[in-house]
DNA sequence: CTCAGCTCCTGCGGGC
DNA sequence: TGCCCGCAGGAGCTGA
């Protein structure tokens, strides 16, 4: 489920419980996620010391003091539950809750790290399309899930050029393309959606038949939608640190997304918003003003 | 190389 | 009410 904002806040909620900590011991209660976990996955991180938590498209990476980095990717349905001495906090997805219920062992948690203050994190995954993995520090970007992927969308690389050079002569529908990771890291289908809206932009354009204008248009508002998700995912977590009960959870709101047979939200469109399948997944978009 | 389709897995909601 | 089907925010792999 996670794209880059929901990534980038379970990152932002997992930093100040991990970073600096030592793992004192990790039980992985399967043999591994997608894939199987590393030789050794439990005894290289037993020990380790936490030195900081970054991202990378939808990864989270764990540098740690041992020279190696603990490489998460969440898939659809990965999520983190830190269990602290101060209360339960759900690292999840679109919202966050607490409460007794997530304290109890669930079918689906696969793995459990104890830190030295006596925390638990328990990743959980039902569908198991989450991904772990332990790499050098130092070789990070030869990693082959990490290798080859392309620009952080909200990083000074991502421009009009370097879209207009990538797309250039792509025959690829532009909402494929914007879901490449190779091309932009990060954009899932959800957040794709809503920037070709807000862009005005089709989803079935050829890819390399988008004017530079609407290039620029377009990396304006994956800059802002992505920005604003970020926003709302923080100040939800921040909610949530000040409260033990299981007050308010929050959804976020698309224009699009999700909103088959409504309106268009565009003033003055006079659309409806529109399912259609592409590379076997939904698009929603307006077919009057996404041109 | 590019691209479409299939695949992993479980849960949920809609329709009958 | 209960069952079945389709669909789900990802992305690696295969084969054309």
């Amino acid at each position: 489920m996670p794209e880059l904002p929901e990534v980038e806040t379970v990152r932002r909620g997992l930093e100040p419980v991990v970073t600096g900590r030592r793992i004192v011991r990790i039980e992985t209660r399967r043999s591994g996620l997608r894939f199987p976990f590393p030789p050794g996955f439990a005894a290289r991180l037993a020990a380790a010391t936490v030195l900081r938590l970054t991202r990378r498209a939808k990864y989270i990476i764990g540098d740690l003091d041992t020279g190696e980095s603990l490489i998460i990717h969440l898939g659809m349905t990965g999520r983190f539950t830190a269990l602290t001495p101060q209360g339960i906090t759900n690292l999840g997805e679109f919202y966050f809750e607490t409460g007794a219920g997530a304290a109890a062992d669930g079918p689906h948690d696969h793995v459990v790290l104890h830190l030295e203050n006596g925390a638990r994190l328990v990743y959980s995954d039902p569908r198991r399309f989450g991904m772990m993995d332990l790499a050098a520090t130092a070789a990070l970007g030869a990693h082959r899930l990490l290798a080859g992927i392309g620009v952080e969308p909200l990083g000074n690389a991502f421009s009009a050029d370097y879209l207009a050079e990538k797309f250039k002569g792509k025959a690829a529908p532009l909402k494929a393309a914007l879901l490449d990771q190779r091309i932009v890291a990060g954009l899932g289908n959800i957040y794709v959606c809503e920037a070709l809206h807000a862009a005005r932009l089709s989803p079935k354009r050829k890819a390399g038949n988008v004017k530079r204008e609407k290039l620029e248009e377009l990396v304006r508002h994956i800059r802002a939608i992505l920005n604003e998700a970020i926003s709302a995912g923080g100040s939800t977590l921040q909610d949530f640190q000040h409260t033990d009960g299981s007050a308010g959870s929050f959804q976020q709101r698309f224009a699009a997304y999700d909103r088959e047979g409504e309106a268009c939200s565009h003033a003055g469109c006079t659309g409806t918003i529109k399912r259609i399948t592409q590379a076997g997944r939904s698009t929603f978009y307006c077919p009057v003003c996404q041109k």
